[in-house]
DNA sequence: TCATTAAATTGTT
DNA sequence: AACAATTTAATGA
């Protein structure tokens, strides 16, 4: 398992802050550890808090009033969430569930806040992680209407292993084709369908809970 | 360690 | 949506 400081030594923000700084900031953060299933924060929730993921594998989804998942993005080890809500001082807007073992770290919002208002590379990480969400969802959005199921699932795939929001990761993607099909927007039917598409393209191998992807570029450039 | 069973996931229609 | 097949995890000999 990994630890706060495997989340640390992989956060750009973090090996900015002089050695006192990374040590309050340490001291102020708590380490929870999540189930399956288990929330991570719920939609109406207040936003105390912002969330580091240090392992495992988290999704953000909305549910709809007839129960139906639609899910945002998923939020793998290393990666940072929550700061929207924070910064606009508002209760969550979405639900966080736990898709597998997980360990999120919890900054404090003063802390959040105490960096924001002290230290430039801080600053510099959020406005780059802000924007390159609104990238990544615009090209969701794009995407949504202009592709086939097998594009949207080839980027989708490729959306998984950013660089910049989710930096070190390795081309290895634990997931069941029923979560795909909610983060896609398909049925499992049809992500399995796409899979084994894909699979056949060389671009992804497919196990079982299990995607390798062996040609990420194939993937961005799927269909387009 | 191996066999059995239940649960989860996948393949197919 | 339904059903069969496969993989994994859990249990106990």
């Amino acid at each position: 398992m990994r630890s706060l400081e495997n989340l640390l030594a992989a956060s750009k923000w973090a090996s900015a802050l002089s050695a006192e700084d990374l040590q309050r900031t340490r001291t102020a953060v708590v380490i929870r550890e999540l189930q399956p299933g288990v929330y991570a924060c719920r939609k109406g929730d207040p936003s105390n808090f912002w969330f580091g993921v240090i392992d495992g594998l988290l999704k953000a989804e909305s549910l709809s009033e007839t129960g139906k998942a639609v899910t945002f993005a998923t939020l793998p080890s290393n990666s940072w969430f929550g700061e929207g809500s924070i910064l606009k001082g508002e209760a969550r807007k979405y639900d966080v569930i736990a898709l597998r073992d997980s360990r999120v770290a919890l900054m404090p919002a003063a802390t959040f806040f105490w960096l924001l208002d002290t230290n430039i590379p801080f600053n510099r990480f959020i406005l780059t992680q802000l924007n390159e969400r609104l990238g990544q969802f615009m090209g969701a959005f794009e995407h949504d209407r202009l592709d086939e199921p097998e594009a949207r699932v080839a980027h989708t795939i490729a959306d998984m292993l950013h660089p910049q929001l989710y930096p070190n990761r390795e081309g290895r993607i634990e997931i069941s084709h029923e979560e795909l099909g909610h983060l896609v927007g398909a049925s499992r039917q049809r992500v399995n369908q796409a899979l084994h598409a894909l699979e056949k393209s060389g671009l992804i191998k497919v196990a079982y809970r299990v995607i390798t992807v062996l040609d990420i570029e194939g993937l961005r450039t799927f269909g387009v």
